[in-house]
DNA sequence: TTCTAATCGAGACGGTACGTCAGGTCTTGTT
DNA sequence: AACAAGACCTGACGTACCGTCTCGATTAGAA
């Protein structure tokens, strides 16, 4: 028992198209990038992008998250653990295929509240309850802390156009002292 | 002798269409707002905004530099004079107008170096050297407390859609801390 | 002994599938109307429908044969054989149904020769050898006489949207006369 | 005084276009011919095609009046005169260009009176009043003449893929003779 | 007063991407 | 085998916006 719904099966290109995308926007950025080129990059036709995905926008959006993984398990005493979630955060950040999507995506998401609540549902609040719930902190400086760490991270990067690891450091730290408080 | 070059002078155009602009992000967002849109509501033929501004994007950054204004000017001792000074920005920054039109051109900044240089020497190198000056200020330690205070606002603006006063505060404490450092 | 092939026998459903696209097509003239939207009003997969046609054109003209009829039986003297034998070819022109369908496989005749050749077999050769056989007239003068009786009802159908009886009447005569010659 | 409207005059461009438009069908059909292909082949944008005809269809009727061109000036006397205007019209129908853009212009006017209306206006309705005014004939006889040359010819085309002289002037004389009844 | 040169409003233009639609094919599990 | 369901590829559609261009009409200072 294989298939809960009648008729053909899609064929599994979701990953396919996704990385098409992420490897376009990298080389050409993401107003440069068509859902034209990412159907012929992913070898499929337009008509099966727009099947999966209403929009670009929604397809960006499903990439970020892709391309963004999952963190790490939240254990062990406080100080190294929230050290370890939030390093790997900022870490993530300074890719460029997420730094890139995600500031186009908040540009999209300034016009559009929908947007603006996908993008925080799946980065944001997971991000936060995992972390609260993990060391019993603060929901209110959780909030800050990712604000800073992220938003910091952000835009250090596009007024720079790169991320060096020694600011990842000293935003990290920055972000844990806050979380903490 | 009132004009220096011959032909017909330009008309005084410049303030009424960068306000139409504004207004009309702020109620369409950036990608919204169409140049017909604006020269119209500016009343005003779309040449005449082109022969003004090179781009879309030149007229939102000349925009963004009318609409956030000038800083305060950086005296007092070093405590009340740098809280003067982030706080104004920070507030400039919880200002709709101001965020909607910066998260929209760092949306352009990301895929264009040319954009990125002439945003960065439009906000923030004069900021930070007039900061830095005044007070002494060890200049790596003012760039990240810009990178906090504007990443930061930004990014909780665009996943919230608003910020409030306590936002600023918290955040314009924790800037300063930082720049003194 | 049922069935000469193994395997599942074929649904009864070509009468309902002519008639779904005969219908549909009164109704929203042959480009408005989508294979899609025959196979659900007959109550059958698309896949049912291109596996007794092989194109929208084929069935077209299938639907278009069964729709017209058969012509009634040549007996009788000359003149009174003749005039029943395209009487009922004009009258059945007049009905929307058949020039509808007639034009539409006209336009599509025009760039494909292979229709037209099908087109002509399915309507135009057989009338005109019956004809001809049965009162021994010389064909060239039927088919001028075909020419004229469909072309003419065809072309006024398509220039005022309906066809008089009158107007029936008149083509008729006509074209007896020109039979007769 | 050349322009009366304001703006940049348009381009002399519509008989390019209709021109490539016409060519395209002769060689592949009306069908077969792309907006964007008329477009490249009069050096044009497909914007600016769209700027000039709302629709192919629209197009297309108006190059088929291009391409019929205006019936000889009706003089002489009636047996002559009627002779050279119907001949002239068979002649032009038997232009695969002319009926080829007729076929497929009628297939059109069978779903949209709009069409047909416009269709009739272009072709029928000027032919006829010209030609009942000069010698005054009863109009119902002008029309069913009309109708047979025009159909009877349009008919031929279609069923056979061309149109010999000798069927022109058979149609043609029969045309004459209904008219001047 | 006429000339010169730059501006203005209006709107057409080329280009490019968008998201949609229809025809016809293919691939499942089911009858 | 045929069937229902529905995904798939292809290719055209008509729209929207950007930034450029070409007009005739202004509006100054210079000759």
């Amino acid at each position: 028992m294989k298939h809960l719904r009648p008729g053909r099966p899609r064929r599994d290109v979701d990953d396919v198209v996704r990385a098409a995308l992420v490897d376009l926007v990298r080389r050409q950025g993401y107003a440069g990038t068509t859902i034209d080129q990412v159907a012929r990059a992913a070898g499929v036709a337009k008509t099966t992008v727009y099947r999966r995905w209403e929009s670009k926008t929604a397809l960006a959006l499903d990439a970020l998250i892709d391309v963004l993984g999952e963190p790490p398990v939240a254990d062990g005493p406080r100080e190294t653990g929230l050290g370890v979630a939030i390093g790997w955060l900022a870490g993530r950040i300074s890719d460029p295929d997420v730094h890139h999507l995600l500031t186009a995506l908040i540009g999209e998401a300034a016009r559009d509240a929908e947007i603006r609540l996908r993008l925080r549902g799946a980065i944001r609040t997971p991000f936060e309850r995992r972390t609260a719930e993990a060391w019993a902190l603060d929901p209110a400086s959780v909030d800050l802390a990712f604000d800073v760490a992220v938003g910091a991270l952000l835009h250090h990067a596009a007024m720079t156009g790169r991320v060096e690891a020694a600011t990842v450091a000293l935003i990290s730290d920055l972000a844990v002292r806050i979380a903490s408080a």
